[in-house]
DNA sequence: CGACCGTTTGATAGTGCTCAATTCAAGTGG
DNA sequence: CCACTTGAATTGAGCACTATCAAACGGTCG
């Protein structure tokens, strides 16, 4: 069932870290190397509580709620969508994730993830033991705090997740959608006006609360307006500043 | 404006408590309590972090987006709604919370607290310096994982708010808020099958993704269901079987 | 090429919203 | 104690938005 690949290395440690920083994985600690600081903060901490890393295929499971949470998941390259899914089958995508991002926050509280995880494409995933993280953070207020923002992060997430879902019209949806994606994007130094989807308009649709439909119809009707330019999953800004009109009211999801 | 009634004891820390054991505030200390267990747990440090109490009357703000996050708010009593809001004035409640709950949890992320909470009821509020818990939580591996529970917890809940929100009927919506609210008022030894709803029609709406009307309608449709008998706020459960069957799919979000 | 999956597009129905009027409850002041 | 005010809740009628169902299209991969 599970096709995901995964390949331990040697020891639980991640191999050949032994003092070299990582690449940043946080903002703060990009901002403080290139500030000439000495990424002497959690980013140094956080290689050694990696335990090894996977490979998840595109369209693999990379954990499924109920999984036992046994530390966080690092998404080292690739893309992931989460979903809740109801007892009767419905299923709602929680969010889209990719490069840099944290996943299995929620199975902090509880011991056991409440989503499931799948890879949209081709992805590297580091494991981050959840026992090595507390123990280090005793010592380590900077991963301590960083492990609190990164939890308190998805929390304003959810939060701006429900705003949209709770009182936006389907058109502001995808606007948000597509401004956001973009934000996103851009605060990792890409396109910033050029996309390639990753997911497909029913996923897209699941994550907003609208059907594939709609979601097909908006992107159409965007076009008619000149404010996209769409071929399948190859999506083109024309004009940001309305498409950032439409998407009022909304703070970032990310 | 803001009408709170703020008494802050002498000193930080709350009077009078230095030996004795708090009214545990969560269950793991109730039930390590009940076996005999000495409540030495994150309880005990909590005590200790307490700065001082708020009493907050009915209508008044706790707090709003963009406050400093400061600490977290420990609900000793009354009742409160939280609500996000947009840059356009639209409103979106993310939730309802009563004694034993913590609020503030998103502001630990970004210093800032990113909703409203204002009480609906006369409530008393105590508040938790963070940089207190932090340092105990140094210490205290018991206080360290209480922290990262009561965040994450709130990730769940606001994940199940996300799958109700995007894939519920608004009929099923209302079954699910009713049921929650009942479990919630169970597990505090409550009621069960009668409330007094302290929130408005519109309240419910907001959190519900749907209108005060509607809100209105599918109670009287619950009541010639024979499943609820409903005079204003006061509620009564008739047929908590089927109740519960019309929220098929969901899970708590306490 | 044919099968399959995702996407688009159309026609139709329905759910829930909007707007507006009415009822109801709880004050407030004469 | 009763008119008056005010805010919430209910109820109705019509309609807008979005879902549903169904069909056609297009790309991809055996």
């Amino acid at each position: 069932m599970d096709r995901t690949h995964t390949s331990t290395y040697p020891g639980t440690r991640f191999p050949g870290m032994g003092t070299r920083a990582l690449q940043p994985t946080c903002a703060q600690c990009r901002k403080a190397l290139s500030e000439g600081g000495t990424g002497s903060g959690h980013c140094v901490y956080m290689e050694q509580v990696v335990t090894h890393r996977r490979r998840v295929k595109q369209g693999a499971v990379l954990y499924n709620g109920g999984d036992p949470f046994t530390g966080l998941l690092y998404v080292r390259s690739g893309f992931f969508k989460t979903c809740v899914g109801a007892k009767d089958g419905r299923e709602q995508v929680t969010g889209f994730h990719m490069t840099g991002d944290i996943l299995g926050v929620e199975g902090i509280s509880g011991g056991k993830l409440t989503t499931n995880a799948v890879a949209l494409e081709d992805s590297e995933v580091w494991v981050l033991s959840f026992d090595l993280i507390e123990q280090f953070s005793r010592e380590c207020s900077s991963l301590r705090i960083y492990l609190l923002e990164t939890i308190g992060h998805e929390v304003v997430r959810m939060q701006n997740l429900t705003l949209m879902l709770g009182s936006l019209r389907a058109d502001e949806r995808v606007a948000v959608f597509l401004t956001n994606l973009l934000e996103k994007l851009k605060s990792r130094g890409l396109s910033q006006s050029e996309v390639l989807l990753r997911m497909s308009r029913d996923e897209i649709g699941s994550f907003l609360g609208i059907r594939q439909e709609t979601v097909s119809r908006l992107l159409r009707s965007f076009c008619e307006e000149r404010i996209l330019q769409v071929d399948n999953r190859h999506i083109k800004v024309l004009n940001s500043a309305l498409l950032q009109q439409m998407a009022t009211s909304q703070t970032a999801m990310h």
